[in-house]
DNA sequence: AGGATGGGTGGATGATTGTCAAACCATCCC
DNA sequence: GGGATGGTTTGACAATCATCCACCCATCCT
């Protein structure tokens, strides 16, 4: 059954620029966005990310960071959980932020 | 005299996006890039920023942060240090980001 | 010279944080 | 039912970090 459901996350007005600077200043985060940035949906295996020597844990960790900086969103579907990037509510809340973060981000 | 002397910084090509993210991921320190928007050169004394609750040496450890990152650049004259935003290297290694950072800022 | 001033250094301490490991939980499939 | 699968939770541990304190170092001023 398509049961979504969606993890708990910070409504749009309630981002707040710190915490997502916060959330990002981190390598493996900054990974995970890059691979977010192309707004579809991912499941939370670290293929192909260079995230392969980090274990299980350590991933929903930094998952989870992101998600409640407001960064991500993820949707429950079985046994699946599909992270998004919330484009439009980031540049709702930080107009050019995100742009100005892909943009000078080191590419792949 | 005017013995004009730079403490050390990175090199513009140096600036690391994760590592600057890192610096302005703090609120103290996001406070004092706000001030330093306006693009003037500032004493080291935390006057009128909601600071004069931190140690001294509190603030100059954020300030080290901030310019170890590449986000400030400080000017010794005397006994005073001048600390002003590197806006146009910022803008070269990363176009867009400190506009949109500032833009996004909690206004005062 | 000697005090005041602007500011940094080094150590100590408590709080966060990144990581792993092991156990756990729900779902899917045979 | 019973594995396998995708992912989280909890605990432990080391590293980093924010903060304070006490002291230090130049410089400026009288």
């Amino acid at each position: 059954m398509t049961d979504d459901e969606r993890l708990p996350q910070p409504a749009t007005a309630d981002l707040d620029l710190v915490t997502v600077l916060h959330a990002l200043g981190d390598p493996v985060r900054m990974r995970l966005l890059l691979s977010y940035a192309d707004g579809a949906e991912h499941s939370c295996a670290p293929r192909d990310l260079g995230l392969e020597h980090l274990h299980k844990s350590t991933v929903s960790h930094h998952m989870r960071v992101l998600r409640e900086a407001g960064v991500t969103t993820t949707r429950v579907a079985g046994r699946n959980r599909f992270v998004r990037l919330r484009r439009t509510d980031l540049d709702t809340r930080f107009p050019g932020l995100l742009d100005a973060l892909l943009a000078a981000a080191p590419t792949q």
